[in-house]
DNA sequence: AACTAAAATGTAAACGTTTACATTTTAAGG
DNA sequence: CCTTAAAATGTAAACGTTTACATTTTAGTT
């Protein structure tokens, strides 16, 4: 009994296929009777629904899509594991695609956009690797769409999101470095073009601006949110001629590196220099010195960034329409050792 | 023109959906005139393939399954990259997922299985969060399955797999010790039922064994893969009557923890104390001090897991049988600076 | 011009479900 | 026991492709 179809089944327990089919997705409307010859033909003939069929019959694959920027950053890690708990829950399978700068993983995005391969999809890259105009249409959302971690750019912004107020956030940090009376702070940005890095950057020359000094451009560099792009980055800085006395990093996997770079050069931490972290990673708590950083709660993020993907993939089904929808979660500055008084 | 199918395109073509078929499956079947006609009505009809007939119809979803240990473990997630890379150079999309210990995922996994869901199976945790029967039958596999990272268990002995030698690694990584004169080395492993822990302690075990030294219990612990795990671990380790001279943790994630636990209870790495890690992720060259490690070519035994289930998915298609295929890749002792002689 | 082989195209069935609609069975009320 | 409504079941169509097979067209030979 290599393959058997909902057909043997049903001759087996003699029944229409309509009965089986009706036992396997509304067992309530089927005979206690007839519910029992079917469950029995099903062992009998060793059958398992094809759900290729049955993705193509109803137009739905339980699959949802996750846009990540990088997989292997341990935050992003943290968020995907929040979204899997609900996804396991809702019986949906999650693929993860990784949206490097390269735009050749966009067109495969794209096309499994346009194709009905997924239900839905959860962008934590907020720089859309293909056109806004690809994910939506004039008579409204091809996919229902939800955006994690970051606020929605405005060209998207009718798109639900889930995410902290990275502006505050960004600020607070910054502020607590100028309350220790930091007045030379670098800043350590992500990728260019990300929405995430322009508002931390929008908090950190907020706060600046608040404390009225003045911003020195020298000093914001990019680290493209790698340990390597942080070593460069934090290398440049401490070879300004007049350099910073903290050095934010607008990610915990920047501030490794920009820790790293730091001691190897010589200089101690918070000693000599105070570093400023951002996520609150699970390695933020190990490094030497532990880093002082901004928390925001990943899995949480995570959970309700699927959640909500889920309403709107019911929403959709049921034809009515969610108004637009973004939830803040709050952040927390989490002080460790890494952040000194300036000396 | 909101979801138009084959046949509209095949209306405003003024052909059959026959030949609009061929000229997106066989397009040197059909000749140059139908050929313009056909795309210049698809784009007329705003059209585009819908993928569930065509998985359904085609009986594969060009979708294969990753099962992890842990996704977050920046190994893993380095040997993922590799898969990825492969996987869409030959247009397949992947579905990762984390087999913990509890196996309600395993539940999960085996339906994918059964069901048609998936074209093939990487498996980077050995032990399989199913039983073994369910993956293979009497007529052999039911679906292609390649095994990544370890050797393979004996009940599966007949998989394919891609690894490193991790007997003969772990104990090089324990030569090391004993040759810079530690004779009392901890062993700080992975979860009790993973192969690739029993492989590493196996190796471990040997070495000491070769070297003439007795193997005191006491001084194998287990670090569940987590940081946590391993400050755990290493706590115990230092609270012995007895203390180690060397810890050898078979994994740098709990390395790190192993390091952080130690420079907080005072410990000075490697006077004090020596560390060895095994994979040598990117952390490994930025930690306090660098860490001495084993390197597996995480990227590369992606690559060639995803390729090697490529080989089996076009072997099964075609009907021929491949012979038992287990690659061996070579590793090698990263030198750095958390093991020193014995004091 | 007639014939043939090859190339191109068309026709229609099939894949395994779900489900609208029609029909039969069951149970309840008189 | 009859009537009627509700519950259970069956029939058959539909989903959008691909593809075996049949048919037509094309081009090449004589």
């Amino acid at each position: 009994m290599a393959n058997s179809s909902i057909t043997d089944v049903a001759a087996i327990a003699g029944v229409s296929i309509a009965t089986v089919s009706r036992c396997l997705n509304n067992p309530d409307q089927v005979s206690e009777k007839s519910r029992l010859k079917v469950h029995e033909a099903i062992v009998k003939a060793n059958y398992t629904p094809n759900v290729l069929a049955q993705n193509f019959r109803k137009g739905r694959t339980n699959v949802v899509l996750v846009v990540i920027p990088s997989i292997g950053d341990p935050f992003f890690t943290e968020v995907v594991r929040g979204i899997r708990s609900v996804a396991e829950e809702k019986a949906y399978s999650i693929i993860i695609s990784e949206a490097q700068s390269g735009n050749e993983a966009g067109e495969h995005l794209l096309s499994m956009l346009a194709s009905k391969q997924t239900d839905g999809i959860i962008l934590l890259a907020s720089t859309p690797p293909f056109p806004p105009d690809a994910i939506t249409t004039e008579s409204g959302l091809k996919k229902p769409i939800v955006i994690g971690c970051e606020t929605v750019s405005a060209e998207l912004s009718a798109l639900p999101s889930i995410h902290i107020d990275n502006v505050g956030a960004a600020a607070d940090a910054t502020d607590y470095l100028i309350e220790r009376g930091h007045n030379r702070i670098a800043l350590v940005c992500g990728e260019a073009g990300s929405l995430l890095t322009k508002d931390r950057e929008a908090g950190y020359r907020l706060s600046l601006h608040k404390a009225g000094l003045t911003l020195d451009s020298e000093l914001i560099v990019s680290g493209g949110l790698s340990i390597e792009g942080a070593i460069h980055a934090t290398r440049s800085l401490m070879s300004l001629r007049h350099r910073p006395s903290a050095i934010f990093c607008t990610t915990d996997e920047m501030a490794l590196g920009c820790l790293h770079e730091l001691k190897s050069q010589g200089y101690e931490v918070p000693r000599d220099v105070s570093v400023m972290g951002f996520d609150d990673t699970r390695y933020a708590a190990i490094t030497e010195p532990p880093l002082t950083t901004v928390r925001q709660p990943a899995y949480e993020i995570g959970e309700r960034t699927m959640f909500r993907l889920c309403e709107l993939i019911a929403a959709e089904e049921s034809g009515e329409h969610l108004g637009r929808m973004t939830d803040v979660v709050p952040h927390r500055l989490v002080i460790r050792n890494s952040v000194g008084p300036c000396r």
